[in-house]
DNA sequence: TATTGTTATACTCTATAACTATA
DNA sequence: TATAGTTATAGAGTATAACAATA
């Protein structure tokens, strides 16, 4: 006699969060090879030189709007890539309290190598798939991330 | 005058690496608040429960062919859930290098309380796309996944 | 009083590798 | 020698909150 199963069984590789945390970690990987491998970045330092990269001057407060990112994280990452030189900052004249943060040179310089390379791996991935794939992919996360949101209110 | 861009923008909020790892995330909480808020569990741990709700016996070393984890996180996970008198262990007869590890009965009364909430939450969330929409995002998902770990080797 | 950004602290997670016991 | 599992350790990341400067 088998025991009693009282709910549908959960089989965890079967399980679409679970398959969604594994391919998202894949996917997390492939980009990351990009950007730590050369010039060392974590994933929130890559983040802020892309934000910062595209948009000039923004404020943490600005970075915190446009990513998932929290202040003390910007705190910590801008601390660490003036350290390495590749953000510089004035004090918005205006208003004191906020600051405006620009890529160096040099940030400029990994920029303009690293988002090249980064757009070319997002375009390797996205080879497994057609155009027609790729605009039904978006449109089918997207009604899923709209539900997710609303679930966690 | 426009300053000269050398490549195509990245836009992060239309990076697909970038919008995946937002969804994740957003799953990924959705799933946690289960398992998390009255059993208190990580998410290791939760892991660890669903492999062994649905085999028993298991080793470490069959749990770790089973998920992402790796030995020494499966060892620490089982130290806690053993002090929390979720798990139960014994030693192989036939090989005393391996552990066989089983839920308690507390452990298992966990397990089928979090099982069908956690399943009801995955459903909630599916919700957001018609049967043959989470079956078309399946199999996309599948490509991708394939692709993703292709190119990491 | 409220807001921007920094810092302190404690906690969790991770990665590497040394270690034990068994084979 | 090789494998299963544990433990040590250092580093990275996270969460909470107190704090200084400015408004």
């Amino acid at each position: 006699m088998q025991k009693t199963v009282k709910h549908k069984p959960l089989i965890l590789n079967k399980f679409f969060p679970y398959r969604f945390s594994i391919l998202q970690q894949a996917i997390s990987e492939n980009i990351a090879s990009v950007y730590t491998g050369e010039f060392d970045l974590s994933r929130h330092e890559w983040r802020i030189l892309a934000i910062l990269g595209e948009q000039s001057g923004l404020s943490a407060k600005q970075i915190t709007l446009l990513t998932s990112l929290e202040k003390m994280q910007i705190s910590r990452a801008i601390n660490s890539m003036r350290s390495n030189e590749l953000i510089k900052e004035t004090v918005n004249i205006k208003d004191k309290r906020f600051t405006q943060l620009y890529l160096t040179d040099k940030g400029q310089k990994i920029y303009q190598i690293l988002v090249p390379r980064v757009l070319n791996k997002e375009k390797e991935l996205l080879t497994a798939l057609s155009k027609d794939e790729q605009k039904k992919l978006n449109q089918l996360l997207d009604k899923l991330h709209q539900k997710a949101t609303l679930l966690l209110e």
